[in-house]
DNA sequence: TTATGATTAAAACGAACGTATGAATCATAA
DNA sequence: TTATGATTCATACGTTCGTTTTAATCATAA
């Protein structure tokens, strides 16, 4: 009773995870994902009972374990620090560097995970944000917290709005390795995939890094 | 003959802008759109052909002027430095600071374009890259060649990177304006729109330069 | 072995989709 | 004023959508 149920579930899960990807919530149906599944096409509202609840499975299976591991980092970052505040780059990589790292794992969604998340971030259906906004409520605040502490210098209004900004550069990064081919041509096409992100991570954290210290602008 | 046809094209254009911005291009219905201009539904199909052919009409209006402009700007930069590299700054504000001086012209789309337009970087619709991608590579090229020469000491595979997280940060700062309320809450809600906008440009200036000019990444 | 509850299967539902058609209406030039 | 071509209109086409229903099939416990 147990096993076919599970292999139904995780390959529905799957499928709805590349498929979203590649296409997008709306422009994926449930009859491709049934049939890239392999299972019948009632399957989906059986198992979770909607579209919508699907999706949002989707994401549930790979977000909890990541911001569990966010918040488990933080904790031991800011045990080690023993009451001084923690580096900026070292919060920067545990958020950051974390997803990133999430890429190498397939067992944890790999690359296809993490391009859907950049994707999803700038999608405009309203269920969808809501649910990632409750998600990443939580981990979102303990990092703000985190970083006032580490930038006590910096207005706070100026951290948040270069945290939004780092979140865009990573979730377009991962989102557009090959959206984007708008920029890149030849320069990056020679490297191989898995060089590619190999040197994405170090890539990344330096220009992050570099936009969060930069100097604050004058009005 | 000609004032009306003029009319129903140009509100089936607003319409279809406004529209592909709150709900994404798939997510979007032809009923929708001319309802909301409050013409035939037929009118689309009678003007444009198809659905297809309106998102791209909708998105040639606003980015041959843009494309333009970031062209006579850059000519203009190149003619003053006579010769020497123009200084990175003033190559990313003619870059981006024309993308987002567009958001306060209201006549050019304003808001509501630059949110569309940064959403759609990120949209996985195959026809739309392709045709983005196309509009794009000149623009894109003239922009490259200028940051290859600014930037002599640094690999050029750097530097077409960093532009690609640039135009991240950029897309998601724009497209985000009230998507993203994960990072942001009080902080920045304070601030009232035009405000709001005003100081983005110089914040978000002030990090991308950061992170185009922060130090390489040792492998 | 049979009864039971969980799962799968096939088929159909009404609604919404993008597009096409042909007649009605309009503005203009002869 | 009438003829002509452009535009608008109501309507319908064939598909595809997400979901529901009812029956068949499965695994397990009594």
């Amino acid at each position: 009773m147990e096993v076919r149920t599970v292999d139904t579930r995780e390959r529905i899960l799957d499928a709805g995870e590349r498929l979203f990807m590649a296409h997008g919530y709306e422009g994926t149906s449930m009859r491709q994902i049934t049939g890239e599944a392999g299972v019948n096409l009632a399957a989906v509202n059986y198992h979770f009972g909607s579209k919508e609840s699907l999706m949002q499975e989707v994401f549930r299976r790979r977000l909890d374990w990541l911001n569990e591991e966010r918040m488990r980092v933080l904790d031991q970052l800011e045990a080690e620090a023993a009451g001084l505040p923690v580096k900026p780059s070292a919060i920067v990589d545990a958020f950051f560097g974390t997803l990133l790292r999430m890429a190498g794992d397939e067992n944890r969604g790999g690359m296809t995970f993490l391009r859907l998340l950049g994707r999803t971030l700038t999608e405009p259906s309203e269920f969808i944000r809501a649910f990632l906004a409750h998600e990443y409520q939580a981990v979102m605040d303990r990092y703000k917290e985190a970083l006032f502490k580490a930038l006590p210098e910096v207005p706070k209004a100026e951290i948040v709005w270069r945290f939004h900004f780092m979140l865009g550069a990573t979730s377009y990064a991962i989102a557009g390795t090959d959206a984007l081919r708008l920029v890149t041509d030849w320069q990056i096409e020679a490297e191989d995939s898995t060089d590619r992100l190999d040197r994405l991570v170090p890539r990344l954290m330096s220009f992050l890094l570099g936009g969060l210290r930069a100097p604050l602008p004058q009005f």
